[in-house]
DNA sequence: AGTTGTACCAGACGTTTGTCTGGTTCGTCA
DNA sequence: TGACGAACCAGACAAACGTCTGGTACAACT
């Protein structure tokens, strides 16, 4: 019976839907079925399947031999497929004061989850300590989020590791020399020994929390 | 054969199965035998329940009825299982200029995907225009992500809607009346008409992106 | 030499789960 | 009034998939 207004049932599916894909976590047919209290499985499949023809839904490719059936819990959400690296959990290390190289990197206060175009290997996250780039809008207790590379552009503000403390700053190449910049008037340049300076990697964003902390899951792996 | 030096296999399915989890795509048993190229399911199921028991991984419940039996791709990320609400899209509003209430919500570039302990329906996400808070760090295409609601405490950053036009400003309360306070010398308090303003929302959030922009995904749904 | 533990293998059983066939009810439009 | 499509239902088949039983090979320790 058309007991619906017709495309009610079907958007309410797909919210269903979009939330247990977005938690890592897709249905089945079945589970759609009970949901939303269907008699009949087949409801749910056209439901679906109908999802999939107006292109809100996809099915997960049944990778490799035979195309006929579609995977168990085969549904996704088709602009998450076209991004493989999305979802990555990066190491948040806290804010550094000194200590040797290694360790200046290996105090982790847990995973921060983020989406990013860029390899999760590549990143990682760290807490700013100070103010000395204010005038950056980079403040106390904000998140970094860098790409670890070893080189960077004139202008473009970077984590460095002088004399074994992690600092960031914009950085400034003057011919085969490079500069540490602060914006804070209350600063100076720093010019740095080459020997004894290592760009960790360049700042790609910024994250400030208010009130509620952002969500960390434990360190666990390597 | 104890092929492998003692472990090592064991973490490698663990860095495969946490890309595909968090991919949205859990693995069966059997894609995890044949990633590794062992010949028989046992061992790629041996090897997963091991993850179990340390914790590495999870089994979804098989919700409801008996539970001898686990679903199908039923591994998950205990961190993840634990945080239900994670992974939501939000829409991502538009530098709004000016124009009437609904039109200056319903600019949207996309969804931006985030992760959140907040319910996804009570956010959304504003590209900030001028420099009215550059003292707080805020600043020009800067993006705040917003938690609707209609109140907020004296100190804290909200985005308000001051005669049809949306803003970005310290909220402080003067007895019964508000004041909206820029953080820029160079900007007035701004002391509205309690008729004609609403708060839309207090700023839990804010981010910047340097060079490449942030993942967004096409917007579907209202 | 025996024991223990890890890593692996072969094959099977039974549930889960996608898919299919065929049917009903209702609203809409010609 | 009939045709048609949308939404729904009943029941079944077959593949996918978790799980089990019973094995082998090898290293480490006693």
């Amino acid at each position: 019976m058309g007991r619906t207004p017709a495309g009610e049932t079907r958007k309410r599916i797909f919210e269903f839907m979009r939330h247990r894909l977005l938690a890592g976590d897709p249905p089945t047919t079945r589970e759609v079925q009970e949901q939303f209290g269907f008699r009949a499985v087949q409801t749910a499949r056209e439901h679906l399947e109908a999802l999939v023809a107006e292109g809100l839904l996809a099915k997960a490719r049944s990778q490799g031999r035979g195309q006929a059936r579609s995977q168990a819990r085969g549904y996704r959400l088709p602009a998450l497929l076209e991004q493989a690296t999305e979802n990555c959990l990066i190491p948040l290390l806290g804010r550094v004061q000194a200590g040797g190289l290694t360790t200046a990197l290996e105090d982790p206060e847990g995973l921060l989850p983020i989406h990013s175009r860029f390899s999760e290997k590549e990143l990682f996250a760290l807490r700013v300590r100070g103010d000395s780039m204010k005038d950056a809008a980079i403040v106390e207790d904000d998140i970094v989020i860098v790409r670890r590379q070893a080189n960077a552009n004139s202008g473009e503000i970077v984590v460095a590791l002088v004399e074994d403390e992690a600092t960031v700053k914009r950085l400034r190449k003057k011919g085969r020399r490079i500069e540490l910049v602060p914006e804070n008037d209350a600063y100076d340049v720093i010019v740095p020994d080459p020997a004894r300076t290592i760009i960790l990697g360049k700042v790609v964003e910024v994250r400030r929390y208010f009130g509620t902390p952002p969500l960390i899951a434990p360190y666990t792996d390597a």
